[in-house]
DNA sequence: CGCCCCATGTAAGACGTTACATGATTGA
DNA sequence: TCAATCATGTAACGTCTTACATGGGGCG
């Protein structure tokens, strides 16, 4: 099997329709209205995004056209979709994951337990309080070394990032804690 | 005047390039070694960018070359760029700005102050303020609506992404009372 | 002499953005 | 019937990624 490049969107649609079959036009309203307004509703991006994922193999698409109806093309996860899927989730975190694609690192997060269980969901937030943990004070040190040279509006800009790792560094705690505590019961 | 359209990454560079004038391969350690590791530091990306910003006339690059000495060229901020950095950081924020590019929005704020004064920095935080303000409560509706439906896994990233936002609140009213208190000194 | 770092670039390809285009159906 | 919404797509464009390419200089 030829190794995959699935767009960082490409494997949204496929977490989406996981849970749902839907069309292109459902999709665009999922993230016009959604919290996941952080991926593009337009149409430019998300009707080639679903071809390239069907000519993968990972979805097929199915053309409703009853009579009184618009024509509508829904699309449902392959079982190599629902593959890809799960490998997406379980691959290893690195820091650049987490530094540069957070957001991709909250939407495998977010799939990880219908799609591939708890365990790899407790796996995920431990690789990443790893990270984090590590990252972490290389930033205080960083802005302690600029603290002089920066500018104040630079310095909390900083700051802000900082507060923003700590904090999810908290939720990710709180988190494996709520895996526990579900384990138990 | 053309409208001019910058890419992000150029903003990024514009902003460096104010405080210090640098060759490319300056910015690119600073972005593979400082908290901007966010931005690329990868010669495809940054090359073409200082090509483009020297066609658009925001900034100049001059070659040094003594002898004993590795050819760079050293590029500074026309006054069109120091003009066009301004206007950019000083452009209103809409809540698109605050959801899809808050890197983009903390970059802005970050080079706000040696550019375009305390009150454009103070102008920033007011806006994220109000913006975040209005969002944050239709998240926790979304929230509560999906409560039931929603698995464990991505219940909680939505409450990450909550969390980061009331985090980044707490800290935008952080930053306007430093900013008050300053002004008062 | 060979290797690594400095320093600059280019080329192919993938992807998203913006804008345009089409047509059917619902509802006022 | 006219506008809005449903539903799908395409085309041009800009930008980033990845990978390759080139050469000089320091150093062992």
């Amino acid at each position: 099997m030829p190794e995959l490049t699935i767009s960082n969107l490409g494997c949204a649609l496929l977490g989406l329709l996981r849970q749902n079959p839907a069309s292109g036009y459902d999709l665009r309203k999922i993230f016009s209205t959604t919290a996941m307004t952080t991926y593009s509703d337009s149409p430019g991006a998300i009707y080639p995004a679903l071809k390239r994922l069907q000519q993968q193999g990972l979805i097929r698409g199915s053309v409703e056209s009853g009579s009184g109806m618009r024509r509508r093309q829904v699309f449902r996860l392959t079982a190599r979709g629902t593959a890809e899927l799960k490998r997406w989730i379980r691959r290893p975190l690195v820091r650049a994951d987490v530094i540069r694609g957070l957001n991709e690192v909250m939407l495998r997060f977010a799939f990880s337990e219908p799609v591939a269980g708890p365990s790899a969901s407790v796996r995920l937030l431990r690789s990443l309080e790893t990270e984090l943990t590590s990252y972490i004070p290389e930033l205080h040190e960083q802005l302690s070394a600029g603290k002089a040279t920066m500018p104040m509006s630079g310095r909390l800009a900083l700051e802000s990032g900082i507060k923003s790792y700590e904090c999810l560094l908290q939720w990710t705690r709180d988190a494996l804690r709520t895996y526990e505590r579900n384990k138990k019961e």
